[in-house]
DNA sequence: AACTCACGCAACCGCGGATGT
DNA sequence: TACATCCGCGGTTGCGTGAGT
């Protein structure tokens, strides 16, 4: 396995972009169009590596980038998000047109972690209402988190968790779901007794190319049936408060729940591993 | 006005999967 | 099959800037 070698290997630029630099690439990839980024810098007249090329255009060319402040819903939607997905802000920023990777896990590393942890201070300091269950989990990782920046204080260490892949062995489900008030375990719904394989389907960046709002990939390829479960009920506009609460949840992620119906109907109709895999390839296609 | 400090964000680094030869 | 290269990702760094003293 190899590996491209960095900026100052080569004597490349590095560091802040000059507006110069940014009309070379931009016009470059206006003309010949994204990819092949290795090969771009030279091409396009530009001192810098490819790696280097390709981040500037993601994170801050690209015309579709959104710019401006993260609004309340984008926050919301962020956090819900992470407490599904974890640290995968690529598939995060998926979620939220406009926005990249790189901005979401700025905002999350500057503003939400700094916010979870004033209230769960002040949760601790006045015994009020019950927090959150969501947020629970959030503060439990970022209390994860800060064991290990205290290690990487000392030892910088990488923690690379394994890409999820599509697995076959069947595990004991435990339905959950959360919402405003907490996680609620065995709620009615997924059905905790059998779990086909395929819903052990997991998120795979193949897949997410297939198409980028493949709904199915939320549905059944969560990287374990909590997952599903939690994004599910997580964004269900039929366990909203009031209409208005479901329409806006709908549109936030913009996800058909006819399929949701449609494939509880199939599990509970057919226990047929091989058609209900079919069942799950067709909304990957 | 000068200095310090904390914060936010753009950019870099290294890893590992995907792809090509 | 083995190796080389490309690409995309998450973690981390470091600089610019504004607030506070």
């Amino acid at each position: 396995m190899g590996r491209a070698p960095c900026c100052s290997k080569v004597g490349l630029h590095r560091g802040p972009w000059t507006a110069r630099e940014d009309t070379l690439l931009i016009q470059y990839i206006q003309s010949h169009g994204e990819g092949h980024w290795s090969s771009l810098p030279k091409k396009a007249g530009l001192l810098r590596c490819g790696k280097s090329c390709r981040l500037r255009w993601m994170n801050y060319l690209r015309p579709d980038i959104k710019r401006g402040n993260i609004t309340p819903e984008e926050d919301d939607l962020i956090v819900r998000l992470h407490a599904l997905l974890g640290n995968r802000w690529s598939l995060i920023a998926g979620r939220l047109p406009g926005r990249t990777d790189n901005e979401i896990k700025n905002y999350w590393n500057t503003h939400i972690i700094k916010r979870l942890k004033i209230q769960k201070t002040s949760t601790q300091n006045v015994a009020t209402k019950p927090k959150s269950k969501c947020v629970q989990a959030e503060e439990a990782k970022i209390s994860d988190d800060d064991q290990e920046n205290i290690g990487a204080t000392t030892k910088r260490t990488k923690l690379h968790l394994p890409k999820p892949t599509r697995v076959s062995p069947v595990k004991t489900p435990v339905g959950s779901f959360c919402d405003g008030e907490g996680i609620h375990e065995q709620e009615a719904g997924f059905h905790d007794a059998e779990v086909p394989d395929y819903f052990h389907v997991s998120w795979s960046y193949d897949m997410k190319k297939k198409d980028d709002d493949c709904l199915g990939e939320g549905l059944v390829c969560g990287e374990n049936v909590e997952d599903c479960y939690d994004f599910v009920q997580g964004f269900d506009p039929a366990r909203c408060q009031n209409s208005e609460e479901a329409a806006a949840a709908a549109e936030r992620v913009a996800m058909p729940w006819n399929i949701c119906e449609e494939y509880e109907q199939d599990l509970k109709a057919d226990q047929d591993h091989g058609q209900l895999e079919s069942f799950v390839d067709s909304l990957l296609i």
